[in-house]
RNA sequence: CGGGGUGUGGCGCAGCCCGGUAGCGCGCUUGCUUUGGGAGCAAGAUGUCGAGAGUUCGAAUCCCUCCACCCCGACCA
């Protein structure tokens, strides 16, 4: 490919609408162009990138046994309506209309249709297992489409359905994807790490998400260095601490706080440690013909983690200031689990202090030296209802969590029997009986992984890609083209070299000046480059300089193509 | 949807408070010079100042309405 006959549109400033690195450096490097909020068109350059992602997906994909098919877009409600997600969906669904009033959607998965294909063809157990998928564009009218691709409404997704005649068939297949997923992150040279889901919408048993570890991603994951254990925060178990039975030591006293609301704030005045003071969180949670009023304890550094609390008290709502202060005499910021005889939860770690501070239940006082036992009942309920934090003990018993942030890339799913039944998508087994097949699936952003991979690749000059997915390997960037016949025929030749080897080289015939070609190419984050320039020619060599070089070394012109394809097998 | 912010040539911004000639840098076009880190000189082109309505002799600027976009929360690959 030659520069001139390509499209290359790099910027020099980025647009100010654009926050995160990716976004910025895929804007400026033209690799994409906004259309609309959270659409976007993928320019040639960007293109390429996108294109390589896939095919790698798409030959792991088959190399596991999956195979290819292409969904239509387009999807009639009616089979939302059949398999009850079309309401649950909500306004995430584009619905519309056609000429004939009948009700279509633009597919945001595609679940549906995979089952409405297989429940039309695959009829016996002889048939399964079966794995198909597609790459294809979903769209989703996100409530807030942002980062650039990261977060599109409309974006590209490998996403694979499994159907299988048992649960341990499906097992198996999970197994299958999981080792997949983890061989496609890594020829992708990312970083992951799979992590424990939470199931979500799309409902189901067993799940792992997939993320690329950057600093810029939108979900928390704590993870055991010392293990593979790693799980999304909202679901990481925070353990029960052993109980540390240094014992009641001091008798309960009141103190004056004035002012201090916050257990930072109290765990200062006092000169204690945060770790001893209990917060007290007071809950409304729904009730037949009500609501109860109920308090839930955490210790002062703790974070309510409000999935795990809802699966403790069923559904529930922070109680109102005017709630606080008939229930305990006294508003938020003072309140405490001492003298109050409603409903207690306390988290697993609050259980186990001793001697600990807490809202005295009257403005401006706190207690200090309190002990479940003694000052208060012990809790009528111990759950784990908080955030683990770094540091906690890995429910794996094998070492201290730490947290990390990441970008969800790839998730798969054990959906089991959910749609299939919904679908009536069922075979006949080798008894001739009726059995509902057991589904997985299996879903990969392709389009975010171009995003998260300049997340975790680039540097001030611009992307760095992995070799795997830059939209060319080589650029091939010759010193005064137009006027050196010299630099010209060298240059030519070595580019027709690297074709030929099926080297994925770009020549920059544009005859710009060299500092906006060696930018333009750093930018864009070719891994490699070769300067072609009367200077080394005189010596017969040729300038190489690796992306993440400081230094250029310089090669023979005969042996460039080699030393080239070395580093590209190395890479 | 709630909270915060921004809309001025292709991109980045100034001008707005205090109404009166639309400006700067980059990019673009042409010519000459230049050619190893985003060139120099000269000449040019490009704006319904987000849209609509209003106040005014006069609106980018003041008032109202709407729209778009971005950031922070719930959703998700």
């Amino acid at each position: 490919m030659r520069a001139s006959q390509f499209f290359i549109a790099t910027l020099k400033e980025a647009p100010s609408d654009a926050e995160i690195v990716s976004h910025k450096l895929m804007l400026r490097a033209g690799l994409i162009r906004r259309l609309a909020g959270g659409i976007y068109t993928w320019m040639p350059m960007g293109l390429r990138v996108l294109r390589k992602v896939e095919n790698i997906v798409r030959e792991e994909m088959n190399r596991a046994g999956a195979v290819e098919l292409l969904m239509p877009a387009v999807q009639p409600f009616e089979l939302w309506e059949e398999s009850g997600r079309g309401p649950k969906y909500g306004p995430e669904l584009l619905r519309f209309k056609d000429r004939h009033q009948r009700d279509f959607v633009i597919g945001p998965t595609h679940e549906e249709v995979i089952t409405d294909v297989v429940r039309r063809d695959v009829k016996s157990y002889r048939q399964l297992p079966r794995h198909f998928y597609q790459i294809q564009t979903k769209f989703r009218d996100e409530i807030r489409p942002r980062f650039g691709v990261m977060r599109g409404r409309e974006f590209l997704m490998k996403d694979g359905y499994s159907f299988h005649t048992s649960y341990a068939d499906l097992e198996r297949e999970y197994r299958n994807m999981y080792d997949t997923y983890s061989r496609i992150f890594t020829r992708l040279s990312l970083q992951f790490r799979a992590v424990a889901a939470d199931t979500g919408a799309i409902g189901g048993t067993g799940s792992h998400e997939f993320h690329v570890l950057a600093d810029s991603g939108e979900d928390a994951i704590a993870f055991c260095p010392g293990s593979d254990y790693a799980a999304n925060v909202e679901l990481a178990e925070a353990v029960a601490p052993a109980r540390v039975d240094a014992g009641v030591t001091a008798t309960m006293e009141k103190k004056a706080t004035p002012g201090k609301t916050k257990c930072e704030d109290v765990a200062a005045f006092l000169g204690l440690p945060l770790t001893q003071t209990v917060k007290a969180i007071a809950v409304m949670a729904e009730k037949e013909g009500g609501s109860e009023f109920v308090l839930l304890l955490l210790r002062g550094d703790h974070d309510l983690n409000e999935i795990k609390a809802q699966k403790v008290v069923g559904a529930f709502r922070f109680a109102r200031d005017e709630e606080i202060v008939e229930a305990l005499g006294c508003k938020a910021g003072y309140i405490g689990a001492v003298g109050f005889s409603g409903r207690v939860v306390a988290d697993r770690s609050v259980a186990v202090m001793n001697d600990c501070v807490c809202g005295a239940n009257e403005e401006g006082y706190h207690l200090t030296g309190v002990n479940f036992g003694r000052d208060l009942p012990q809790p009528e309920t111990v759950a784990d209802i908080r955030n683990v934090v770094e540091g906690d003990a890995s429910p794996d018993g094998k070492g201290p969590l730490e947290l990390c942030r990441g970008i969800e890339v790839g998730h798969i799913f054990q959906l089991r029997t959910k749609y299939a039944e919904a679908l009536k998508c069922t075979f006949l087994d080798e008894q001739g009986k009726d059995q509902v097949m057991e589904m997985g699936c299996y879903g990969i952003g392709v389009s975010r992984i171009v995003g998260a991979a300049i997340e975790q690749g680039h540097d001030e000059r611009g992307i760095i890609f992995p070799a795997s997915i830059a939209p060319f390997a080589v650029a091939v960037v010759p010193m005064n083209y137009a006027k050196s016949e010299a630099v010209r025929a060298a240059a030519a030749a070595l580019h027709a070299e690297l074709l030929a080897a099926g080297i994925d080289a770009i020549l920059d015939d544009r005859d710009e000046r060299p500092g906006s070609m060696f930018a333009d190419w750093e930018l864009i984050g070719i891994p490699h480059r070769v300067v072609v320039g009367e200077r080394g020619l005189k010596e017969g060599k040729l300038e190489y300089k690796g992306r993440r070089d400081t230094e250029a070394t310089m090669v023979a012109v005969g042996d460039m193509a080699a030393f080239l394809k070395q580093k590209l097998c190395g890479a």
